[in-house]
DNA sequence: TTCAAAAGAAACGGTTGCGTTTCTTATATG
DNA sequence: CATATAAGAAACGCAACCGTTTCTTTTGAA
């Protein structure tokens, strides 16, 4: 249904990539649920067969192309001397990752609740946001070498606060069709910042 | 599959009422997605021919069901006569009516692409989830009966500070399985209530 | 007590997608 | 140039679910 001279016959690496790029765009155009093998076949230009010498189903299919394509996370956190641009530059590389697959892609997966088992076992890159254990692991973190500075005491900080940043980045990846950079300063200098300096100048009450 | 005394035959509100019952549990168990007739009619013990008598597809059926469990959403914002107050009590309100559906089953339908035009156009309640106008509306006039009471200025307020509650809010019904009361607390006392406190103390920066 | 309306039960043809198989055709390698 | 290897193409049987139909049995209301 693409491309596709007469005659000419792709194979190995290029044809796989191939099918794992048709596969991220029907998953992204029509989701998980109903993604066919033939509808990816047809769109990479090739045959079912050749999928299912390769996949032995959708799942695994789904699977590969999303492993393939979603680059991997550094666990570092950043420490460039202050939280603001600390955690301004974590939420940027949390999202950097995921721009490289369609958000649409993520929105329907995260909703696919058969198939949410298998990512988590499969791919934990992609079960870290489910189970925030590790982002709320990386905020304390960075929120520990703030403090370590002098610039927070964190005595008394609500753990919501801590979170926050990285909840409303999830909220935003979920319910908008893309995040911007406005929204990242936004979240960052509006909301984070503020709730940071209230809370330590009226700090018992 | 369910009940059901040999020689005792249900029907009319009765009968439908188990069918309601068997669909939104299937909604909230497997999915839209792959909730099928057969199952339904299973579960509330009966025939699909019954269903096929009341409903079209799949569709009309879970669309009544919805339509029948799902309480009216009041227009009105609560005046009680400080900010805080009337954001938590609206916060509660908003809550209600979606407890007495499952989490799952509107993270299963927010999530489903292709249903999602259809539901908007059924059910206008369904589809404030989305499209926040009516939400972020709500807000604003809880802002401006605080203004004129002098409670706050909404001179240079951020539009993210004005919708963050109702944002959280979402998220929490999206990502976790309920939302608890405490919950509640935390956004507007934690999250809401300093974020508007410091913008008036620290004003214009 | 009778009887029309509705439920229960079972089978139907149709469609879609699965995963497999068989065979032909192109191509990389040596 | 020869040959093994993999792609392309087409058809297969299978299963799930659809929505419909037909017929029997129960039931509530006249």
């Amino acid at each position: 249904m693409d491309e596709q001279k007469k005659g000419t016959r792709r194979r190995g690496e290029i044809l796989e990539e191939a099918i794992m790029d048709a596969t991220l765009d029907e998953l992204d155009q029509i989701g998980y649920a109903h993604l066919t093998m033939e509808k990816v076949a047809d769109r990479a230009g090739t045959n079912k067969a050749v999928l299912y010498r390769r996949w032995a189903n959708k799942y695994e299919l789904v699977i590969a192309a999303l492993h393939k394509r979603l680059p991997k996370i550094t666990e570092a956190v950043p420490n460039t001397g202050n939280l603001r641009d600390d955690v301004y530059a974590y939420l940027q590389e949390r999202i950097r990752p995921l721009k490289a697959i369609g958000v649409q892609t993520i929105r329907g997966l995260m909703m696919e609740p058969l198939i949410w088992r298998h990512i988590a076992a499969a791919m934990p890159q992609f079960a870290q946001w489910k189970s925030e254990n590790k982002l709320t692991a990386a905020m304390t973190a960075m929120m520990k070498n703030a403090e370590k500075r002098g610039e927070v005491c964190l005595e008394g900080l609500s753990p919501r606060i801590i979170t926050l940043p990285i909840d409303l980045l999830q909220y935003e990846l979920i319910t908008k069709q893309e995040i911007s950079d406005t929204t990242v300063t936004e979240i960052v200098d509006e909301i984070f910042m503020p709730l940071i300096r209230y809370s330590q100048t009226a700090d018992q009450s």
